[in-house]
DNA sequence: CTAGGTGCAAACTCTTTGCAGCTGA
DNA sequence: TCAGCTGCAAAGAGTTTGCACCTAG
């Protein structure tokens, strides 16, 4: 998976988005990015590439990304926005408590799961939220 | 379970919670409540008990009920928290993305693959949330 | 009596928006 | 060219906090 910015640039021409200077160098810092970046973070990254970008900038286009799917919001700790490329296969997250470092996992078992008790309430799913908090387990001390 | 209000505010008292006139409004606000109300929905229906309270003691109250695990915290448009008393077993929710509606269920199994998921990552799990966006199934037309 | 809670209003954080100028296709 | 994007600064929405007074236990 994991398309390489041109690529996704492409597509996102592809989808009537305008690919801007601004837009590039966000599209940059996500794509390079191993953690989870807050808004701030991604500005003083893409800030590194081109000085200018503003704030309110990054808001918009992140917010454009997101309408047309190119990039998931979350918000781990209700202290605000963090964002992720949508460029690979569907995953949840498990936040550990102690260090805020994020692990993506995935377990078609329970989006099967989710799925079903879904259809048994009389609904079909459109998107899904699976967060897991937790710490290191105990080693044998 | 769903115990009432009297018995709550006696678990709140062993725990060193003061249990004020105004904190007593605000249960009784969510024990009646059958949806996940937001803050200014509980400022509003507290002041129908108690006309002087004010929406900085509603926001300290229900953190300090957070705190000691009277109350749980939700924010599923990210437009602000939802409260809901944690006095029922553990669920899960649905919200219809048409009505808003939120529905809780529980899955036993779901909750047994998260806690095998975070073992084989090394973690175990403090907590966990799992929101499922959907919208009613279509009916034969 | 007094540690802790309360009301009020100001302050804060995160996000959105109006506007005039800029720019990608 | 010109619809759409951008920077700036101001405005919003939700939440937190300092302070003087009040009150549960």
């Amino acid at each position: 998976m994991s398309r390489d910015v041109a690529e996704i640039e492409a597509e996102l021409r592809a989808k009537g988005v305008q690919v801007t200077r601004q837009r590039l160098a966000i599209l940059n810092v996500l794509r390079a990015a191993t953690d989870h970046p807050r808004v701030d973070d991604i500005l003083s990254r893409a800030r590194q590439d081109d000085e200018s970008i503003s704030q309110a900038t990054v808001y918009r286009t992140l917010g454009a990304l997101e309408k047309v799917g190119a990039v998931l919001k979350n918000d781990f700790d209700g202290t605000g926005a963090r964002y992720e490329l949508a460029d690979r296969a569907h995953h949840d997250h498990l936040i550990d408590l102690d260090t805020g470092e994020v692990i993506e996992f995935h377990s078609e078992r329970i989006e099967e799961l989710q799925a079903q008790i879904a259809r048994e309430l009389g609904y079909e799913i459109e998107w899904h939220r699976l967060e897991l908090y937790a710490r290191r387990s105990r080693q044998k001390p």
